[in-house]
DNA sequence: CGATTGACCGCTA
DNA sequence: TTAGCGGCCAATC
């Protein structure tokens, strides 16, 4: 486990259920902006992605984005965002801007 | 080592 | 407004 990884699961960890954000957020709060395309292709090899709760993070445009590996499990990843209260219209989510999650500054935290 | 790949992003026509 | 395109960074070949 990278200390990269680390960084990543744990604050993918802190977004509450019924939120999401974006992978260019994921990559800045990280402290690695313009990396989010790297952070992509750590989450599709994600080893736990029920636990880490990866099919939060969508594409900055509101649109679902890939998961378990590609696009094809996309249905699964909008399955379980509606669960959460997310609703989702034509691969979309409905009013991303407003249940987008905004990732405290660093050092706010524990 | 250099080259290619990929669950992306923002600008331009 | 909607497509297309190049750039980006980390992992893999």
């Amino acid at each position: 486990m990278t200390e990269l990884e680390e960084a990543v699961w744990s604050r993918l960890r802190r977004i509450p259920p019924g939120r999401v954000c974006s992978y260019g957020d994921l990559a800045e709060a990280i402290g690695r902006p313009g990396s989010a395309r790297a952070l992509g292709r750590l989450l599709s090899k994600n080893p736990e992605p029920i636990v880490t709760p990866c099919h939060r993070v969508v594409l900055s445009d509101g649109r679902l984005g890939g998961y378990m590996g590609g696009y094809e499990r996309s249905s699964q990843k909008q399955e379980l965002l509606e669960i959460e209260g997310v609703k989702v219209l034509e691969g979309v989510v409905v009013d991303f801007p407003r249940i987008r999650f905004r990732f405290p500054p660093e050092g706010s935290g524990p």
